[in-house]
DNA sequence: ATTATTAATTTTGTATACAATATGTCTATT
DNA sequence: AATAGACATATTGTATACAAAATTAATAAT
């Protein structure tokens, strides 16, 4: 899992004139790393980070890793122990309701915002991606299900044409999703809700499509209570 | 504007026992002493933050400065720009839209949970904070202005007990109060609603305080869109 | 005088160094 | 064997060092 250098080396030589859309700075390219790491599991809840270790891993040295986990600390993806160092943050009970109480405001407004503004290739896109996956069992691997799911809903906010939006519900997904209890989620009823709201959007129905999220983040609500 | 690091270096001398409530970290200092900086209007939208000085300014070394201003990028009070250096954000019409739409959303959210959640001592000291400015002109000194504003929401999103919500809304309210028109500000308009809320806060009357609140963030909203 | 070119200076991005603290291991004592 | 104390090792937090890039200043050419 090294960091691959060749852009931000070369860049300046080859295509002076192309938009440079990588940041040119290992402290994104370290930041999105160890998202990814969270997401795919490899990364669990409590894990201690240990700065060299990250920075051997990725290639880099601790300057930009720890620039990186003041980024992730911001999105309650770490926590940071004074002179203990860096955990991925294991999330109580109350908080993961009171995130979801967040995520269910801003997921409703992104979900209105994308059948008003996303375009119809967006649109036509995110509904063939999860008619794609409607018939797939997703018990045997829960760690699919979660990239799916994270997709489906970076999608809906990035056609929301609210950036500001997109970054802070991705991110607050990243930790619902690295936090919660695989077994408890009923990975069928989660795809048709899916696809009912992907409907939605389609037919530019943004007050349905609206209430269909706000529906779909409380059935998640509802089921961490339950636990 | 050094940062005092008295408490950092001598406390585990001195009362080993007492909570460290500092989180002797110096990113975190140096963090609140900009979010502070542009509270206070000396850090204006567009303007170049220079490491070294920032770090000298402070007291610190460039490192801490690095992962502060890493931090900021992640609530939208600092940017990036490759090679170029950190600049204090500036926000287009567009943007300032988009977070007012956000900010609608969770502070609405935080009124209805304060007035569900928040102690009857900080509702009584809301009011009473309310009330003591509610004479005042605001007019000669709008930066008063945006500090007493900042407070307001800030206690009311702390009297929902939803930490994540808290850390969200300060922060964007950072951004929204040092990227406002002051001339466009009708003071005695937004004391008057602070005024109302605060007491429906009080009231126990949890929708009351939503929708006020919601009305409130609104009237920001129409503000912005007619400049 | 204005523009272009080159050289000097500043600033950035990253790596490394170093002191302070925390963690782990070993031995001694009961 | 279990516990406590002392020593060794590892890790952190911060400062400094250094190469690459950007900015500014100085010089030359039109």
């Amino acid at each position: 899992m090294s960091i691959d250098h060749s852009s931000f080396i070369h860049h300046t030589e080859s295509i002076m004139k192309s938009y440079k859309v990588e940041t040119a700075d290992l402290v994104d390219k370290v930041y999105s790393s160890i998202k990814d790491m969270i997401l795919k599991g490899e990364l669990v809840p409590g894990q201690k980070l240990v700065q060299e270790e990250m920075a051997a891993q990725l290639g880099v040295s601790r300057t930009p890793v720890l620039s990186a986990f003041s980024k992730l600390e911001k999105e309650w993806l770490v926590k940071s122990i004074p002179r203990r160092g860096f955990y991925i943050y294991e999330m109580s009970l109350e908080e993961k309701i009171n995130l979801f109480d967040i995520r269910l405001r801003l997921e409703s407004l992104g979900a209105f915002k994308a059948a008003e503004l996303g375009s119809a290739g967006e649109k036509k896109a995110l509904l063939s991606m999860v008619e794609k996956v409607s018939s797939k069992d997703f018990s045997a691997s829960p760690t699919d299900f979660n990239r799916h799911d994270y997709e489906f809903h970076r999608r809906i906010t990035e056609m929301s044409r609210n950036a500001m939006l997109s970054t802070m519900i991705s991110s607050y997904n990243i930790v619902s999703l690295s936090n919660q209890d695989e077994r408890a989620i009923d990975y069928s009823r989660s795809i048709s809700d899916h696809l009912a709201i992907s409907r939605a959007i389609s037919d530019n129905n943004a007050a349905k499509a609206e209430k269909l999220m706000s529906e779909h983040i409380r059935t998640g609500l509802d089921r961490i209570k339950g636990v």
